[in-house]
DNA sequence: ATACAATTGTGAAATTAATCACGACGTTTA
DNA sequence: TAAACGTCGTGATTAATTTCACAATTGTAT
């Protein structure tokens, strides 16, 4: 893997770029300065700068990017054209929440499949996800799901993480307040709304901004 | 305030500890060491003796710490005395798994009220939260509400940030993908679910794991 | 009482990330 | 054509975070 030497906090923002790219190409706008895009997403330009350059020299001195042009490199880098199977547990709010979303314009990831445990969704199609139960998780799962989204509640946590990881998937989305185990090799990413919320009222208290920040 | 010299890193992860402390006392556990803690919340365990060091000496050496006394010290240090008063935008399917959430156990935010633009949700209560018309935003919001999350649609949120800034909001949690523009001395954390999933897909290609990690 | 085992707290080192600042070079203007 | 300008790419620096590794201390067992 030739893209090794990226950093992580680099890797992250690059989902990012990506949309915003999209979002200028959709406004007609055919070059961007690294200046523009920071006042955009937000995050500093020598940083969007340096971001770039481990892809090598993207840009034009004194001119800035061409929008297409980095816009197809980061299809490629982001693997926009590979479509990565996803699979949703746990049918609630946020599951549905998920799957409303409209994850199949310019993108990497596709929902196929969710399971939930209540019949009443059982057969149902949302976003054009076929809703399954959970029973027939090791029935329906192919081997082609690389990803887990985890919208259940905490307790079965644990329980369908290990049966996911036995079915072949490698990365789980975990948005369940537990704290999941698997083996060495799985990926594991973590989302806690209410650890969210928590931590953005703590710097509310306790790193008061002023002018900058 | 006393607390400024505590590392942001530090500060996101202590939500995570106060919730696991939780955990451990109603397992009727009344030691925990830096070790335990560690496998439970998958944070290295030198990281947390050195975030729980920056509050001073709270544990034992060859004992470990007590769980009381730590979660005691937490609940002053996270403010679980003083509620911060939230309010919701945009009743979808996000917003009402937040208002499902159980924000009331042990934590110090309550979200108080919620607005939708859609007349159907309007009056309706979810989780014990009046549901109000996104009109009636200024009428209803006293000074009191300090945080708001943003479950809107993209395009409204700017528009909605705004209004809610000018209404005394100092911190916004921001579910939509739009980057908002606001006051310096205002903060924002951003939580952009399609780019969670993005990042999960990228890091399994291109920072594949073996044994460790 | 003594030795042994466990575990903290932290100085120091290592790693990772962000930012500064500027030379080089392409673009635009006149 | 030449001068003025804008913007990249990056070496160097600074900042933030994590990890190592061990002396000090406490609990536990005999």
């Amino acid at each position: 893997m030739d893209q090794n030497k990226i950093p992580q906090a680099t890797a992250k923002r690059l989902p990012l770029y990506y949309r915003f790219l999209n979002n200028l190409q959709h406004q007609g706008k055919t070059r961007v300065s690294s200046k523009e895009l920071s006042e955009a997403v937000k995050v500093d330009s020598a940083t969007i700068r340096r971001d770039f350059s481990y892809f090598g020299a993207l840009g034009k001195k004194g001119y800035g990017y061409n929008v297409e042009y980095l816009l197809g490199f980061f299809r490629k880098t982001l693997d926009q054209d590979e479509t990565t199977e996803v699979a949703l547990i746990g049918v609630g709010n946020l599951g549905t929440a998920f799957l409303h979303y409209n994850f199949t314009k310019n993108n990497n990831t596709k929902i196929v499949m969710a399971f939930d445990a209540n019949p009443q969704r059982i057969g149902d199609e949302i976003g054009g996800v076929p809703i399954y139960h959970i029973d027939e998780l090791e029935e329906k799962m192919n081997g082609n799901v690389r990803v887990g989204i985890l919208t259940v509640p905490s307790k079965e946590a644990q329980g369908i993480t290990t049966r996911l990881v036995e079915h072949g998937v490698e990365g789980i989305l975990n948005f369940t307040p537990a704290r999941i185990t698997v083996p060495s090799h799985i990926r594991v990413h973590h989302i806690d709304l209410a650890v969210e919320l928590q931590a953005l009222v703590y710097f509310l208290k306790h790193y008061p901004l002023s002018k900058s920040e």
